[in-house]
Parts: structure tokens; C-alpha cells; sequence
RNA sequence: GGGCGGUUAGCUCAGCUGGGAGAGCGUCUGCCUUACACGCAGAGGGUCGCAGGUUCGAGCCCUGCACCGCCCACCA
């Protein structure tokens, strides 16, 4: 095949995504005898496309898989997609409204079938879009957390926790989001700054000696007070606690009661209670056992006891009217505009509405313990670490989960009712009633929040609860790469049920990337539509500079995207593919051959030493953005722009022995850069003469063990050539220093501007100026380590040598 | 309100346990040298956010401040 002076990703990228898939290179054996490397990627949501995240953690994930296989590790890279609750629910009911129609209209039964519908028309595109991207994923294990083998997993997990008595019933405070008509548990709550009015109204004393101001901003929530309370040891209310006062517009008799959890500085000081529909009033209320009425229905409209006309109006259409029972009143004091964080849903983006709801609710605590250990220990490992301590202490704090979705997408609670109420919570539809041996029973209707099930990725896609050859061969897995947003909705959750339910950790490393943002510094999101989409990066680039790009990206801290970081994975690419075309035009078929003669052969072969244990080192310490770098500059500095010069003359004189060096030297070259950079490697690869097998499992090389001092001798040619392209001098060096400097320098033909021998001793002067001034300083010789003392005294002799050449 | 991270060249970012400020892009200069002009060689460009402190020596450690961002939180 001829190789063109240019190299065109295109085409080329896509065989050998075929051909490795084909050939079953991704695939991961359970009974292969060695030792596993196991990643499960974080499923994608069956509805989505890969954006920058994706793109990014993936690429990630796939570099340190494919390093792993090289090095013999039975590698599997589990892939699969998340069913996505609320999200694919919405996308559905969207199709039906476009139809005129609605999920009530067509009922339960048909809803479901429809969304598995319009999943096999246009769900999980992404695996494919993982594809072009080059990721190693074992393709032919894809799981959904909607397979019949995953959904058993989910009733057991739920059945365990149910029997261990973690798996409650209860009327509490929920988030209810009314868009998307279901509750949302806290942590798909986001806060937003919203300007509000704060209403200050005065509610009288019931025997009539005087009144009790409150603030709010939700007037209408009036209607539902069933108290007022203080700080106990606020003196301003201290006589009043015990007392009596009438709340506005409904005329209801209510206590004065006090609760430390009351801010006296806020406001007036007093907090009207309100425990149907405020997170803080509700656990007031819960304490001081009062009633918890609801004003306000699951539609946003106002239900319930209500005085005329106020029901089915929306809630401001009801603050307006109470703010105006006030003012008629005289009991509005005042108010203001108040700007103050409010919970929204994050998916919609409506204001939670926080209502008393019947729901299940999963209590965390015992479990939490053992996963506080694991991270505290050390045994699971978070990069950057900080978020271990964040993920710890969120552990640590752990409240109640509300695991019920009102939903019909998802997985059905394994929960039955019997007539008189009684709950049977079993994985298949008992026949009869565990209590009283009812035959009548009937499903609970709601579904399980998505992150319940997501919760078991790690060993529901291996078969678990069945004692799989998968399981054994592949559990516990060895890191989750994740981003930085879903720790506590994800990873925790993982770590407490592998813990739970197979008695250890299911990863011991956990990444963290960071986030793209866009060239303006804000967050890429559909809705801004300031997203990139990386499939088009992958056109434009190719995906191994997409690849290249998006590492460069991955330091720990957040970063602008730029398209210079993918131009230079894309320059690379293009060095590799010439230096490549070099090398074998001269090789006429002869096969790599490891055999070190020449200095500069010794030289790279030591140099590719370092940058290998500099690139492990990196992989290991999930330093991606350093493995670039090191990688760049030993393939463009080290490898062509010395070593392929200094041999040149001998390839152009076909000298076999150094070509099969040259071969061999190449071939170590293409392995290290094959993790992150897949597909030219392999490509490149193809064209070796004698080569073995794929690279993509071609084994990791071995360190030769340059020979001592061989970098620092070449050092000093490259800084000749540093001197002579200044200042067209050059400098001592010995034999083989001068041999290697004329092939790579050219002096002969090189055109020096000017005379610039003045400016490079002027140079050279300040430097030896610096270092006698710090060696005179008694202080620093003193004081300062021995090696460094000794490397200025180095670097002063070398500066007199290097002047008196360029002297004379 | 609490916590965490950031602030380094025009841009995007590196900078390990404190020991002469770096890379890529962009800019300027010179080269079509038989792998690559998507290339090669060179140059210019920085008070390392600000103010103190520790040290022989600080981008790095300590204290305070400013701005930017993220996370958590029950202030109505």
C-alpha cells in the first residue's frame, strides 16, 4: 500500500475499527487464565448522543484499557446504557403529543411498549459513536439496565434491602417536580438565585394583645400554617411562646411554639409553619407534632380545605389574592423584593414544589459505613484526591433516598398491596399476601429512580445475582472514570451496594476528569447551544488527534476548549506517518532487528527508556495531559528530529543493520503511542515488514537499559547545535559528537544570519556572571544541598568551556 | 452560610519533594535541505492576581486580600 506524504485519517480509521472488532481484539475471555483489567464505562443515557464529556472520558478510559491489554492484562471494558427514567419518559410523551395523543390516553401497557419502540428506532446510537472514536469497549457484552437478566438484579437489590429493613414506606417532604410529574430526590435538585418578594405579614395574638410578624416569600402557603415559631432563646418572643395566634385569611387558631432551628436574625425573627409544603417546616412540624395539611397540588394549583375561591388557582394567582386580604386587613406590613436561592428541577428546570407524599425511601446509613472505610483507608483511591474527602464527607452526612418515581418507564417497585394494606415486597408477583394470604393484591405503581439500578453496574452487567464465569473472572473491576457531577448520585452508590451485596469494592481507582467548557469559559449544555460536538471534531481531525486533543484537556482542572490542542495531535500524527514513510522507504523489506551500535542508536534506545517510564508513570498517576506531552516531544524532538537525521545517512546507504535498528526503534515508538493514539499506529504498524500480530495486542515493550551517561554525552551535541545556529560556531565535541553534529546540523550548508558571535559570548558571559555570584555567596554554599551546590559549579565550567571555544 | 479549586507569554495550558520561568498555537525572520512547507531553523514576548512573611534562595511554603469558577447547605 502506498503511503502518501500526507496521512488521511479518513478511511483508514474506520477499517481498523472494523477489523479489530472483527478479529475479537476487544473481547475479554472469563476463562483466559490471566489477569483481569476491568473498567465499566458509565452508561450512557439510551436517549443521548455523545457530547464532549462522553468523548473526553472516553478516550480516557480507552487509553489506559488498550495499555493494559499490551501489557497482557485480560482487559474488559464493559459498555452498555442506562434506560434513563425521566429523561426517555419525556422524549417519549413528546412523540405522543406531536400525535395528539398522551401516555393517559393509551394507558400503562402501551406506553412502555412504545418507548421500546422508539428505543430500537433511535436509542443507543452511541455505542457507534464510541466506535469512531476507537474505543476498545467489548462490544458484544453491551448491557441495558432494562434487560430481563438486569431487572432481576434490581428486584433482589431492592428485596435485600426491603429484608434488611432499609426499605421504608413513608408520608415525608418530597421535591415534586409538576413538568415532569414525579418526585426527584435531593440531589437532582439544582439551586438557582431567584428575585422573589418577602412578604411580611402580621398574624394577631388570639387574645388580642398584640401580633406576631413572620416573612415569607410564598404567601399563599398561608393557607397551610399550622404554627409560628421563635428561637428559644430569642427574648424579643420569649412571653409569647405558648400563646396563641390567628393565621391570616383562614381565621386559624394556631400555637407559638420554639425551635432552635429558627434563624433570629432572618427576617423578624419569627417563621411561620407550614410543614405540607417546606422541607424545614416539615421536620419543625414532624418534632412538635403537628398537623401537615397541603395547600397546594401535585398540578401547582391550590386544593384542599380552602377558603371560596381559591381553589384550582395557580399559587401566585392565590399569593396575590392573600397579599390583598392583608392589605384589607392591615396585617401587610411591608414588602420587598428578596433575592435567595430557590431548589429547581434539574432536568426541566421548573421550581420544586416541596409536598408531603406517600413514597418509599431507602436509609443509607448502614450502608454508608463500609464505604466511608474504603475511602478514608485509602482502599478506593479518588484522582484528584479531594474528592474522595468531598465524597466522604457527603457519605458521612447521608440522608434518606427517595428511590419512588411516579413514573411508568423504569423498573416497577417490587412492592404488592393487599386490601387492608398490607405489603408483600418479593422479586416475582407473590400469589398471595405475605401478612394475610390475600389473593387480591395489587402492584405498587411507581418506578424506581434510575440511579437505583445504575447503582449495580458494576456486577448486574456480569450476570450478578447468578454466579457468572463473568463475576468471578471480572469482579470487583479496577477503576471508574467518571465526571466530577455524579460522584454522590453514582459512585457512592456503587461503592455501598458492591460492598453490600458482594462483600467488596468494585473499584479500587477513581478518576475524575474535568470539564470542557467552551472557548468563552462558560459550560457546554444543549439548551445554551454552545456544545461541540465531537463527532464532527473526529471528521474534521481524525479521531486519534481528537483523541490527543481531548487528553491534552484532561488536566484535573476544568478547561476552555481550543482546537490548537487537537491541531497538534493532528500534527503529530502527521510527524509519526513521515518519519514512518522515512524509515521504511530505506527498509526494502527487511525486518526490525534490535541491535545498538552507533551512539545515537544507544542514545534513543535510552532516551525511549525514560520517556516509556515517564509515559507508565503518567498512565499510572491517571496523568493524562503529562502522558501527552511526553509523548510529543520524544516522537518530534527525540525521534525525528535527531535520531531520524542522525541516521540518515545510513538509511539512504540502505545499511541493513541500522535500518533493522531503525525498524525495531520505530516499532517501540508506535507502542507507546498506540494508547492514546490507536489507528495510525496500527496502520503504520501494517506496513512493518515481519511485524507479528496487531499492535492493538501487541505486547507492551520491555526498558533495554540504555547505556549510563549516553543522554547526557548527546546533550552536548544538541547544545552545540544550539550555539552553532546562533552564532555559527562550533564548539568542541568529540569524534563520534562531531560525526552525529554534521549529519543532523549540516554546517556545511547551514546560512547563519550576521555575525552574532558577539551576542552569544554577551550571552555566555552573564551566565558565568550569575553562577560566580551564587557561588560566592557563603550562604548558599553553606546552606544549600550539596548537588545543587555541585550542579552550579557544573554548569560554570561548562559556560567557561563553551566561551573559550567561541572565543577562539 | 460552609467547603474546594483557579489566577503563569496575545490565546489554551504545563510547571514533581522550594534551587536559573516552560510547551503548543499565534506573531516576526530565514530556508521549497531527496520523510513531512500540515515542514525545518531562529527570534521576540512574562513584576507567575495583589500585599506581607519564612528562607542563602519562593511561581511553589505561611498569613491576609481581590476577582473567577465549582460543590454542599433546612435562612423562611
Amino acid at each position: 500500500m502506498e503511503m502518501e506524504p500526507l496521512y488521511k485519517p479518513q478511511g483508514v480509521e474506520e477499517r481498523w475499527q472494523r477489523a479489530w472488532e472483527d478479529a475479537g481484539d476487544f473481547h475479554a475471555d472469563p476463562d483466559s487464565g490471566r489477569e483481569s483489567y476491568v473498567i465499566a464505562v458509565p452508561p450512557p443515557n439510551v436517549t443521548g448522543a455523545l457530547h464532549m464529556g462522553h468523548a473526553l472520558n472516553g478516550t480516557l478510559q480507552d487509553t489506559l484499557v488498550r495499555w493494559h491489554r499490551m501489557r497482557g492484562f485480560n482487559a474488559l471494558w464493559q459498555p452498555g446504557y442506562d434506560h434513563a427514567g425521566i429523561a426517555t419518559q419525556a422524549v417519549v410523551e413528546r412523540e405522543l403529543r406531536k400525535e395528539g395523543t398522551s401516555r393517559l390516553d393509551i394507558g400503562r401497557e402501551a406506553f412502555v411498549e412504545r418507548v421500546w419502540e422508539w428505543l430500537r428506532e433511535y436509542g443507543g446510537v452511541i455505542m457507534g459513536q464510541f466506535r469512531r472514536l476507537g474505543c476498545s469497549l467489548d462490544y458484544k457484552r453491551e448491557r441495558f439496565t432494562m434487560d430481563d437478566a438486569y431487572v432481576r438484579a434490581v428486584m433482589r437489590f431492592f428485596v435485600h434491602l426491603y429484608e434488611r429493613g432499609w426499605m421504608y414506606r413513608d408520608n415525608r417532604i418530597i421535591n415534586w417536580c409538576k413538568d415532569c410529574e414525579t418526585s426527584i430526590s435531593d440531589l437532582e435538585v439544582e439551586y438557582l438565585d431567584v428575585d422573589d418578594a418577602l412578604t411580611y405579614a402580621r398574624y394577631p395574638l388570639e387574645d388580642g394583645s398584640g401580633s406576631i410578624t413572620i416573612a415569607t416569600v410564598r404567601p399563599a402557603t398561608i393557607l397551610a400554617d399550622v404554627a409560628v415559631a421563635v428561637h428559644p432563646s430569642d427574648e424579643r418572643y420569649a412571653a409569647l411562646v405558648g400563646k396563641s395566634v390567628v393565621v391570616p385569611v383562614i381565621g386559624r387558631v394556631v400555637p407559638v411554639i420554639a425551635d432552635e432551628r429558627v434563624e433570629p436574625e432572618f427576617g423578624t425573627g419569627a417563621l411561620k409553619i407550614t410543614p405540607g409544603h417546606d422541607p424545614t417546616d416539615f421536620e419543625i412540624g414532624r418534632d412538635h407534632g403537628l398537623p401537615e395539611p397541603a395547600v397546594i397540588g401535585f398540578d401547582g394549583r391550590m386544593t384542599g380545605e380552602l377558603p371560596d375561591g381559591y381553589a384550582g388557582l395557580t399559587e401566585d394567582e392565590a399569593a396575590e389574592r392573600v397579599v390583598a386580604w392583608l392589605k384589607e386587613h392591615d396585617q401587610l406590613e411591608k414588602r420587598e423584593s428578596y433575592r435567595h436561592s430557590v431548589g429547581h428541577c434539574e432536568r426541566s428546570g421548573t421550581r420544586i414544589q416541596p409536598l408531603v407524599s406517600l413514597q418509599w425511601w431507602c436509609d443509607m446509613k448502614a450502608m454508608a459505613a463500609p464505604a466511608i472505610e474504603a475511602i478514608d483507608s485509602g482502599r478506593v483511591r479518588f484522582h484528584p484526591a479531594v474528592h474522595g474527602r468531598v465524597a466522604s464527607d457527603w457519605l458521612k452526612a447521608i440522608r434518606p433516598w427517595n428511590v419512588s418515581r411516579q413514573l411508568w418507564w423504569g423498573h416497577q417497585l417490587p412492592i404488592w398491596y393487599c386490601a387492608d394494606g398490607h405489603v408483600t415486597c418479593a422479586e416475582t408477583p407473590p400469589d398471595a399476601c405475605a401478612e394475610c394470604g390475600s389473593r387480591e393484591l395489587t402492584r405498587d405503581p411507581d418506578v424506581l429512580d434510575t440511579w437505583f439500578s445504575s447503582a449495580l453496574w458494576p456486577f448486574a452487567t456480569l450476570g450478578w445475582p447468578d454466579d457468572t464465569p463473568e463475576l468471578r473472572a471480572f469482579y470487583p473491576g479496577d477503576v471508574n472514570s467518571t465526571a466530577r457531577e455524579i460522584i454522590f448520585l453514582w459512585v457512592n452508590r456503587m461503592l455501598m451496594s458492591g460492598i453490600e451485596l458482594l462483600g467488596d469494592i468494585p473499584f479500587h481507582d477513581v478518576v475524575i476528569h474535568s470539564v470542557i467548557q467552551d472557548a468563552q469559559g462558560r459550560r457546554m449544555s444543549k439548551s445554551a447551544g454552545n456544545g461541540i460536538d465531537p463527532v464532527e471534531l473526529i471528521d474534521q481531525h481524525g479521531a486519534d488527534a481528537t483523541r490527543y486533543g481531548l487528553l491534552k484537556m484532561s488536566s484535573t482542572q476544568d478547561v476552555r476548549f481550543s482546537t490548537g490542542h487537537l491541531e497538534e495531535g493532528r500534527r503529530l500524527a502527521n510527524k509519526l506517518w513521515n518519519v514512518s514513510r522515512l524509515i521504511l522507504q530505506s527498509a526494502d523489506g527487511a525486518a526490525p532487528a534490535f541491535s545498538a551500535e552507533l551512539p545515537e542508536e544507544h542514545w534513543i534506545t535510552a532516551r525511549l527508556d525514560t520517556a516509556q517510564a515517564q509515559a507508565e508513570a503518567a498512565l499510572a498517576a491517571y496523568e493524562f495531559s503529562h502522558l501527552t506531552d511526553v509523548l510529543y516531544h520524544v516522537t518530534f524532538d527525540d525521534f525525528c528530529d535527531w535520531y531520524a537525521e542522525a541516521i540518515k545517512p545510513q538509511l539512504y546507504a540502505k545499511d541493513a543493520r541500522a535500518t533493522g535498528m531503525a525498524l525495531a526503534t520505530l516499532e517501540r515508538l508506535l507502542k507507546l503511542l498506540h494508547p492514546v493514539m490507536p489507528h495510525i499506529t496500527e496502520e503504520i504498524w501494517s506496513h512493518l515488514p515481519a511485524r507479528g500480530t496487531r499492535l492493538v495486542v501487541a505486547p507492551w515493550p520491555e526498558s533495554h537499559g540504555g547505556e549510563d551517561g549516553i543522554e547526557r554525552w548527546f546533550e552536548e551535541i544538541r547544545t552545540a547545535a544550539e550555539v552553532f545556529r546562533r552564532a555559527g560556531v562550533v564548539t568542541t565535541l568529540d569524534g563520534e559528537q562531531r560525526r552525529i553534529f554534521d549529519a543532523v546540523v549540516r554546517p556545511d550548508r547551514a546560512k547563519v544570519d550576521g555575525d552574532r558571535r558577539g551576542e552569544e559570548i554577551a550571552r555566555l558571559e552573564g551566565e558565568i556572571a550569575r553562577a560566580e555570584k551564587m557561588l560566592a555567596n557563603e550562604r548558599f554554599v553553606a546552606n544549600a544541598p550539596a548537588d545543587v551546590v555541585e550542579a552550579e559549579r557544573a554548569k560554570l565550567e561548562r559556560y567557561r568551556r563553551e566561551l573559550d571555544a567561541i572565543s577562539h
